[in-house]
DNA sequence: GTCGGTTTGTTCTCCCGTTCACAAACTCCT
DNA sequence: AGGAGTTTGTGAACGGGAGAACAAACCGAC
């Protein structure tokens, strides 16, 4: 009924954890490569940005790890915050949509260094697939279901223009692809058991545009002639 | 004290209503394309991929449009949106870091049809700063108060490596930016009063493989050694 | 061994957001 | 004009997350 999975809730961890279980990740790599073997849990979360009480209602949905009086281990929270979700060992992914978005993800280090590796570019357009990027040949978009097969694809990122963006969320579904993240600026209709996540450039700035008007006006607001 | 801005609630239109008006107005620009005059709040709530009674309370917090019986007229309840989230005039935007990612943005088409504006690309690398890019030369970031000033900017948008982001963001607030779209894979200190929403790839695709990983076992979970 | 200081893990409370369900209000047909 | 049908706007119940505050547990000193 909802467009939302409604129980996606795999466990037992708050969906507002798990968003936030990377951001504990990638700051305890940075204190890990300061050679910081402990920290407190008002220091992690700091430097994640966040509140020290709701790190540690967080971490406590993952077990008990640190030591009260002492703070937690840095290699050790790291790897099992890693282990939990689930970037121990690379996801293989796709592009789809070659453009001069799908051209920088592919290029994107961020990927390569934290549990995925993009193992195909594809696009539609034949004249891309003579192209090369970041190492990668662009292939055609109908040899999708083989790459999936063959690498054991789970996730699928749609970096294509909105019209083409349902065709491919439905394809990749078939293919067998579960998890997809879309830039495409639409709505993808998936079947259950899909996770669709949307990352929306126009939209956050729109949303920005919103409190920058806000902040313009003081209050002014009802005299105002609409028609 | 809070990472987010707690009295951000400018006038009374709940956060998480103003993150979906985005989504409205496309659905709605997407219905007046179609030429279709009016609508049911069912029908484009389908459209946006929201709930039909989400949709209702949203709208009923910026006014009464649209008739009972009836439904929204399409382009009035188009506009009134549009005038809420204050994209009914362009915003001039600067984006910083001219790299993949900064050259993507640069060329997205739908910063200028959706009420942006890119104003100026500017990096520190000065081998950059040769090139053009979607028609705008790259200019030295030392440029950024002047350019900001000249053409009344309030948006910037950070597309540069994670150890520039935080001085980027510093030089951007002192040159009067109060709304940020961050990029970069790091955490931004920014004073009280300035808007920054975050943009982060890797974090979405850890968050899909989380759930991906429980999807695939189906209930092992406590039996790994761990030392 | 005991005591003081420190930090975690957890409980409790409050608030925001979602959803259901229904009254109010409008149109169209007779 | 009146009634049937339709759709909006909203009141109320519900669930989840955020933050404060505190008890439990650990380390180190004496």
């Amino acid at each position: 009924m909802s467009d939302r999975t409604p129980a996606e809730a795999a466990r037992d961890i708050p969906e507002a954890t798990v968003a936030r279980l990377p951001l504990y990740l990638r700051a305890l790599t940075a204190l890990a490569e300061a050679d910081q073997v402990t920290c407190s849990s008002e220091e992690l979360a700091t430097a994640a940005g966040v509140n020290s009480a709701k790190l540690r209602k967080d971490l406590s949905h993952l077990g008990s790890y640190g030591t009260r009086g002492v703070g937690y281990e840095v290699e050790y929270l790291r790897y099992q915050i890693a282990r939990e979700i689930g970037v121990t060992h690379d996801w293989p992914v796709v592009i789809v949509g070659i453009g001069n978005l799908g051209q920088a993800l592919a290029n994107f280090s961020g990927f390569r260094s934290r549990g995925f590796r993009v193992v195909a570019l594809l696009d539609a357009d034949s004249q891309r697939q003579s192209e090369v990027v970041a190492g990668l040949a662009v292939r055609p978009f109908d040899e999708l279901a083989g790459i999936v097969a063959e690498h054991g694809v789970a996730i699928g990122v749609i970096s294509t223009p909105a019209p083409a963006a349902q065709a491919v969320a439905d394809a990749l579904v078939v293919s067998g692809v579960r998890s997809i993240l879309n830039f495409a600026p639409t709505h993808l209709a998936v079947p259950e058991g899909v996770d669709v996540r949307k990352v929306d450039l126009s939209i956050e700035l729109q949303i920005l545009a919103y409190h920058e008007q806000r902040k313009a006006q003081p209050d002014a607001l009802d005299d105002e002639v609409t028609a």
